[in-house]
DNA sequence: CTGCCCGGTGGGAGCGCTCTCTCCACGGGC
DNA sequence: GCCCGTGGAGAGAGCGCTCCCACCGGGCAG
């Protein structure tokens, strides 16, 4: 742990010389230390400890052809990123996943729609080994762009890109089933549903899931909003309007569900005595704050973060040769039940 | 644009050969092509075109010692940093800043306080040039790791750490005066605080622009807080429980400002008629929905991050030599006047 | 007319590392 | 006792790039 700031860093070639063994021998053990005889391993620690000695990245990256870092691709057209919640927790996970293996994150922000040819001359740059990318709308150039840059992709949220590319995404259709369900069961026959923006595919696949467990439903019983409160209120003040006799609503996250929940009170519907209420993400800083608690679906955010970087990886170890595209994952999801349904 | 996927990507090596120059002509015409004379330059430039030439970056950095990358360094004991508007708009003028520039950005989440060895090992590496990191609490092993890095790095927020590290800040204090001056000069005399965690310099600073302007103030009238909504209407309700004949409240931010505001509410003060109310920070999407709307500090928070980003860069440009530490900067704040007071 | 200067170009070294290949020493089998 | 097999160590060749330096030729001063 010496200084270092000013006269240049040790080499490998100096902590071999301080060791008294070769270069080879002591990258050797720098990488790992197989297939050397202990008491060299020993010295050739010492020297690295007492020489403060760090791999050149850039040396070691030029040999190997890795570069030890993952690039986290964020189209953001519309500040959501940020905001929402959800891809904070999912970079959270994706976050240890990857230092749980010593790899780096390199954040891409979209700058905006003239920004993709900076992000595609950097994923073939040659910067990193991979790319974690959001799909987030049908029309995103994304996954044009790291396909065309060749480079191993995993996508969160099923992409509306009708390609084969790898993705994690939850049961967002099982879990619109088992929200529909359970306002069945409940009794309920007049179940409405705030949608969110029909091009994802989030939003679409829980709009199927609604429908499976009601084919017939009356298409005036669907609204579409925008994953947020003030669009989640819009969309129940025109359920409303249009069937005021609905007894249950099935809104496709929890923002939206809040937003319902207000209007709902504010038109004199009780919930859930008059109005049934399942929200989805099961985001607990909103589900358990509203009044009365949102009864939800939940999802391993998280989880599914860490599942998209453990994809990742293993399809990069896999190795350079052969299309190893690994296969994507759904993961479950499971119904919260609280006080509002 | 030719596919590349198996086959090595093209070497400088390669387009040489191909204009007919040399490996340093090449070069010189890839990194600005200053000194080479125009046909040459064209001819380059078409070869680079048709092989689809993109420089191998550790081959580059190996050389030049430079990586073109930068570190954003975020320390979240308590997930705090992504729920806050604050960061995420900071990362923002970070990442427009540093992409016009042609620097990576790369992300590194401290995973816990056992976390800081890594972040640490990662900086002392030479993966990036530089480092942006915030600080968020008093006891932060952040300025102290940065520094025995040996690597240059700006931070956002003043430090408690009495170092003098480079950073940008809001003018906290300046803009607490401006908002107690404000309710002084619509007549209130008896002006709470309510307080951020004593341990950021954020809260102290804007704690000790209340006072500069009310050097004898009743010392219950000031109550601490959290940042949040909960802890905002707490304190608020804990103040008018103490001074219930306070007639304005100063918060620290527009979170708590929000929280106050409903607990205000509830007890049957009027904002502004009764009790006037001034946040900071100036979140659009708190202190316009809230009812009545906010009045508040404003901090250019995205051109603080912009400016951190910049710093860095100016200061790594100036050289590998010489303590060339930038000096920080102090942004203005600028009341908003909206209902609440 | 000769020599010098200078802009433009090429040759080549070397950044710090990994990895193959060679070499050596030792031990065991026949 | 000899030879071969085997495991461990070293020498050396690059990875792809930048940059120093030598070189070349043309224009201009002497």
């Amino acid at each position: 742990m010496t200084e270092q700031y000013f006269g240049t860093r040790p080499t490998l070639e100096a902590v071999a010389a301080r060791a008294g063994v070769s270069r080879a021998t002591a990258s050797r053990v720098v990488n790992g230390g197989t297939g050397v005889r202990p008491p060299l391993v020993d010295k050739v620690r010492q020297a690295v400890e007492e020489l403060g000695y760090v791999p050149n990245p850039a040396a070691r990256s030029l040999v190997t052809r890795r570069t030890g870092a993952v690039a986290v691709v964020v189209a953001e057209p519309e500040t959501r990123f940020f905001s929402d919640p959800f891809f904070s927790q999912q970079i959270r996970g994706i976050s240890k996943e990857l230092s749980a293996h010593d790899v780096q994150l390199v954040l891409l922000l979209v700058e905006g729609p003239d920004d993709y040819g900076r992000i595609s001359r950097y994923l073939t740059g040659g910067h990193v080994d991979g790319a974690l990318a959001f799909s987030l709308h049908d029309d995103d150039p994304l996954p044009g762009i790291t396909r065309g840059a060749g480079m191993l992709t995993v996508f969160g949220g099923r992409p509306g890109f009708p390609a084969a590319v790898p993705y994690v995404d939850a049961d967002n259709r099982g879990g619109a089933r088992e929200a529909v369900r359970h306002l069945q069961s409940l009794g309920r026959r007049r179940i409405a549903h705030i949608a969110g923006p029909l091009d994802q595919t989030a939003s679409t696949d829980r709009l199927a899931g609604y429908r499976d467990m009601l084919p017939e439903a009356d298409p005036a019983l669907v609204a579409e909003g925008a994953f947020t409160t003030a669009s989640g209120a819009r969309a129940m003040a025109e359920l409303l309007d249009r069937r005021p006799e609905l007894d249950a609503v099935f809104a496709a996250n929890d923002l939206m569900a809040s937003g319902a929940l207000r209007v709902l009170r504010e038109h004199g519907r009780r919930v859930p005595e008059d109005v049934a209420l399942v929200g989805f993400d099961d985001m607990v800083s909103i589900a358990e704050a509203t009044d009365p608690p949102l009864t939800t679906v939940r999802q391993e955010i998280e989880e599914m973060g860490r599942l998209m970087a453990r994809l990742l990886l293993r399809g990069l170890d896999q190795g350079v040769s052969g299309p190893a595209a690994p296969s994507s994952v759904i993961t479950p999801t499971t119904l919260v039940r609280r006080a509002s349904a």
